[in-house]
DNA sequence: ACAAAAGTGTTAGGCCTACACCCATGA
DNA sequence: TCATGGGTGTAGGCCTAACACTTTTGT
């Protein structure tokens, strides 16, 4: 910004270069995307992943990560690239390669307001005409999303730090779209061990009050270093 | 190269774009990498991958395909990019994010010669010492090829059209880096149903002769279709 | 004749799946 | 009292892992 004039020259053409984000929610029923409206040409007011041009001090994750909280005000998601998008002609303006990333977060740590005025989540159903090639992006997003889910419990961070087993399954199955047998997702997750009551169980009481557990991170740990697998 | 003076100016800084190769290969043993020496500065006389910059009009894996002929004559590998490396100074010559590839090819694809004179394979515990992050790179592609081989029979690009069980087993303990139980490794690969007999079996003749097999695609495309897993 | 390669089958245990009942709560 | 949500256990089938012997060929 000192000089308006400055420009960078290069031998060769160059690219531009973006980082976007993908950002998926969870509130108890369905999977959301945190979208927001673009006040610029090109694709002005149409919908659009957070995102923005690569600085020559970060990482495209230090980017996607500096963009996602200038557009959004979410701070400290953990984004995580899952492909490089390449097309000569997916900007109109200039050559731009994009490196999607997608993070997972509770939809309590988006505060309205903010920056992120133009910010709004959409349902996976309800999912505007995107920008750019940005429904490509999407739909490679879910796909991760998906594989990754089996591998490795990557859902809790969609959820409160306290949840039911209900819940729990209720997330899987909004990711996964399919349904599973409540009595066998109990066992299977149970048996994985990597979850721990969070408070002492409701006794003999009420049969009706679910029980509440949290994400045991070190017995996970461990059981990652022998190589395990969910298998749904 | 109409112009020598010509230069490419850009508002903001760009960052130049390469496309990187890793390829695999099998000699019946052990895995081995393609790499190749570089000519020229940075890093001269140093191994490293195959690759370069971007052009304009390609996307990442046309480069990486275009670079890999051109440097090593390999042509129609089908390469996949699997990650995007773009720490700040990974080329002291400027700031270069490289969008990492990987393939696998049958070693008999590889001419001598061409203009491949200084790409040599290397078997993965004699990888020399390489330029840039290319270690960085190829501990990834390690890593993601593990990973890949236990969903889709990708290692059949890697032997010869016409098999035996003994020589599949190798490969797989080879990538995976374990050994297996051979009847219970024959069982589970001829249950999966994605191999063909190559030849007549060798009737009651000798015991000694192995079974030849081939790479069924169209049983593979089916059990693609309802979601198939290769556990090990 | 001996070592090495290759083909083959069985068994036990664990995991997955399908499925039914009881209790408590709130309407 | 009735519908709903939630907790729990079992039986059968499939897959996995462990395991041994025979034949043949080359040395």
């Amino acid at each position: 910004m000192v000089e308006n004039n400055k420009m960078y020259s290069y031998k060769y053409p160059h690219p531009a270069v973006t980082a976007d984000c993908v950002i998926f929610g969870f509130d108890g029923v369905s999977i959301k995307v945190l979208l927001i409206q673009r006040g610029i040409e090109p694709y002005k007011g149409q919908w659009a992943f957070p995102g923005g041009f690569l600085k020559m001090n970060e990482t495209v994750e230090e980017c996607a990560k500096r963009e996602l909280e200038e557009e959004t005000g979410l701070k400290s998601a953990s984004v995580e690239q899952f492909y490089t998008f390449s097309a000569v002609n997916r900007d109109p303006r200039e050559r731009v390669i994009t490196v999607a990333h997608y993070a997972l977060v509770r939809l309590s740590e988006v505060k309205g307001g903010d920056d992120a005025a133009s910010a709004k989540w959409f349902a996976m159903n309800e999912i505007p005409s995107l920008a750019f090639d940005h429904d490509h992006i999407l739909r490679l997003a879910v796909k991760c999303l998906k594989e990754r889910i089996c591998f490795e419990p990557i859902g809790f961070e969609l959820l409160p730090e306290v949840f039911t087993m209900t819940e729990l399954q209720n997330l899987y199955e909004a990711i996964l779209e399919v349904k599973f047998d409540r009595r066998n997702f109990y066992n299977k997750m149970l048996k994985l061990g990597i979850l721990s009551d969070a408070e002492p169980r409701p006794a003999n009481t009420s049969r009706r009050t679910p029980c509440k557990y949290r994400f045991n991170a070190e017995k996970y740990a461990e059981l990652k270093q022998k190589g395990f697998r969910l298998e749904f």
